[in-house]
RNA sequence: GCCGGUGUAGCUCAGACGGUAGAGCGUCCGCCUUGUAAGCGGAAUGUCGCAGGUUCGAUUCCUGUCACCGGCUCCA
């Protein structure tokens, strides 16, 4: 037996090492506990794998990314067979990691019933408890069709991986078959301490040594999932799990989504009486009440200050229109059916608008323009519909009817590229002013999808997408790719924000857009006295106000910042004789635009200020004897801090500068 | 649109092997007049989502439908 030398990696530190022939990478970490796999020449391998002369190793720590992946994929792997034990007619799709889980399809004959994760996990436990070996095995593609005969839709991603298709199987398929350098297909079996096969999978790998290893795992939803991801495809009956290096680690993941459904828009919404969606309306129509009208106020004054300052126009355009529109800006045959039918009246069809570009190429259109008038900036608020498909309504994020802050730059092709740094900037300090301080930005562009999908030339699009890459790069934020996703019209950027609790949302977008001015013939004069074509540029801040306020509620948790608390001030007298003073008091902020509320109920003032608290208003003022012959008032927070006797005059200084600076309190 | 789940008072929820329902909070009416998160007493409240079917009888069982929730697909 003759020696290896090796080098052993560790926190950037490197060991070299002389082992024996046939040590395998389990040995380099008998003592380490947390180390489920190992990384062998910047390949991640299972710690069964054989080590050779010159190998670099490196462990995987089950609470490091791929070491979590690992976990889960294997946990996934355990799922998969304790629903093959209950459901043997069960047939397997895929079963990749995900963020925080992974995910198990299935073909089942009936679909999973949530009581049957119950039964699952059981299954699972004994599994776990059982100790199994996951075991690598490298078949030939005969052989694997071979083995899983009975399983097609695996057979369906070997032939895929034959085609050179492996890729795009599906998302998350290439844990099954992709990944290997040399194509090979490999096996995990599930070896039960006897030896004996208890289950196996084709997978990619690697896996965890054995099922003890997994600490701590729970199954969260069942759902159908088409397979593929393909609508067209047959839909398989997917379960949710998530699986963590550690019990406490799986209680943060859950007190985590707790906190989510604490901050639940729709939740708060109704505690805090804000807005409401009536059965009568129908599905994705929200009406909002005085105290979600007067954060919508707020906001729109907000953002049409700021537009005007940013160098627009406020205009304003109808909901309806005649829908030849829609054919000259493109829009009918590409969102025909996301559009709301047209109504036919004397001999012309008329639409609702699901977007007002169209009416603000009209207002271009409607006399010369001259190149001394651009970059010529047009912003409303635009009320548009959307036949959004039944099932993806939901509270406020998804509506069918929206107002968008909608707005549209018209630029020689030469301002473009500064026009676009212009709004990106514009629509950073507008979030930082709401509080959201992390970003990133994605761009949207045509990657290889068919280009039938998509208008314009090939130089039109080469030009757009260097533009906006241009822009993108040069705003210093960290930028994803986002191929396939453009519009049919153009490219497009847009900023992701991440709020209290760490959730992305997708909100403002740019677009650039060269396909309207063409479809619209929008010109200007150029200098020389030229006929030529605008580009134009869409953006959205809020993206849709509704959306945005939903976004809002959920980062704040419904405790908005003064300047946006429909109740700035809650009043409240110990007793009903300091009911007069209070008033004085409010009608001294109410003056200085403060929205101030007493609360002159029956109630006790320990009730009174649970009432505020339950409503989140951020300023109590608190009014008694004591008070009354000082002149002044006490102060209660949010948070339960207390600051008595304070000035009144003192008192509507301070409750106005939070307002003025935006502050959070 | 597709798959699954859920639908009982304004809200959160309990309940009945089929005999038309209950709690807490809120609301209303009294009493109490109060110093930093729920004072006391009383009252009213529902086509048990909607429509059919089975049944002597359905809120309960069946079918359909609508709405919401969780996913999938989609998101100008």
């Amino acid at each position: 037996m003759s020696d290896l030398s090796i080098v052993v990696t560790h926190a950037g530190a490197r060991e070299e090492r002389t082992v024996t022939t046939g040590t395998r990478a389990w040995e380099l970490y008998a003592d380490d506990a947390d180390v489920i796999a190992a990384r062998v020449n910047g390949v991640l391998c299972d710690l069964a794998h054989e080590l050779r002369d010159g190998d670099e190793v490196e462990g995987v720590a089950i609470d490091s990314k791929h070491g979590r992946d690992i976990l889960r994929h294997s946990t996934a792997h355990v799922m998969a067979q304790a629903v093959q034990q209950l459901w043997p007619d069960a047939r397997l799709g895929i079963g990749p990691p995900i963020e925080n889980g992974f995910y198990y399809d299935f073909d089942v004959e009936t679909p999973f019933h949530p009581d049957d994760l119950d039964k699952i996990e059981t299954a699972m436990r004994k599994i776990i408890k059982e100790g199994q070996r996951f075991s690598r095995r490298p078949v030939a593609d005969a052989e694997a069709l071979a083995e899983l005969k009975d399983e097609p839709y695996k057979l369906e991603l070997i032939g895929l991986k034959g085609s050179g298709h492996g890729e795009d199987a599906a998302e998350g398929a290439n844990v099954e078959v992709g990944g290997s350098a040399d194509g090979e297909l490999t096996i995990y079996d599930n070896l039960r301490r006897d030896g004996n096969l208890a289950w196996k999978d084709l997978c990619r790998g690697p896996h965890l040594p054995t099922t003890k290893r997994i600490p701590a795992f729970k199954l969260m939803r069942t759902a159908a999932a088409y397979w593929r991801g393909d609508e067209k495809n047959k839909q398989l009956q997917r379960i949710y799990g998530t699986a963590w290096e550690s019990k406490d680690a799986l209680a943060a993941y859950l007190a985590q989504i707790a906190e989510a459904e604490k901050r639940d828009h729709r939740k708060l919404g109704r505690e805090l009486d804000l807005y409401s969606f009536p059965e009568e309306l129908g599905p994705g129509l929200v009406v909002f009440h005085p105290k979600g009208g007067v954060i919508r106020r707020v906001m729109e004054d907000y953002v049409r200050r700021r537009h005007i300052e940013e160098g627009f126009s406020y205009v304003s355009t109808p909901h309806i229109s005649k829908d030849g529109l829609f054919h000259t800006s493109g829009h009918l045959p590409y969102y025909a059916d996301t559009m709301y039918p047209p109504m036919e009246l004397e001999g012309a069809r008329y639409q609702l608008k699901a977007m007002s570009c169209p009416m603000h190429n009209l207002i271009y259109q409607s006399r010369g323009r001259s190149y001394r008038e651009l970059p010529l900036r047009l912003f409303e608020f635009g009320g548009v519909y959307r036949y959004e498909k039944s099932g993806v309504v939901g509270g406020l994020t998804r509506v069918r009817g929206l107002t968008q802050d909608d707005s549209h730059s018209y630029v020689t092709p030469e301002q473009a590229a500064d026009e676009i740094k212009h709004l990106l900037n514009f629509c950073l300090g507008l979030f930082r002013d709401f509080g959201l301080e992390d970003f990133y930005l994605e761009l949207s562009t045509r990657g290889d999808t068919p280009k039938d999908k998509f208008q314009g030339s090939e130089e039109d699009w080469a030009t757009a997408e260097a533009i906006l890459q241009q822009a993108a790069d040069e705003s210093g934020l960290e930028l994803v790719p986002d191929p396939g996703g453009a519009v049919f019209y153009g490219p497009k950027i847009s900023i992701q924000a991440k709020d209290a609790i760490g959730r992305t949302w997708q909100l403002s977008t740019v677009q650039y857009d060269f396909g309207q001015p063409a479809g619209f013939g929008l010109e200007y004069v150029a200098a020389d006295g030229s006929h030529q074509q605008p580009v134009m540029i869409h953006s959205a801040k809020f993206g849709s106000i509704e959306r945005f306020i939903g976004v809002l509620v959920e980062h704040y948790a419904g405790a908005f910042p003064p300047w946006l608390s429909p109740v700035q001030v809650q009043g409240i007298p110990i007793a009903e004789r300091h009911v007069a003073y209070l008033e004085d008091v409010a009608k001294q902020m109410s003056e200085r635009g403060l929205r101030v509320e007493i609360d002159d109920s029956d109630d006790r003032m320990q009730k009174k200020i649970r009432n505020a608290q339950l409503q989140k208003v951020p300023f109590m003022v608190i009014a008694g004897d004591q008070d009354m012959e000082a002149r002044a008032v006490s102060f209660r927070y949010r948070d339960g801090r207390q600051d008595n006797g304070v000035p009144v005059s003192e008192a509507v200084e301070r409750v106005a500068a939070a307002v003025a600076s935006r502050e959070q309190v």
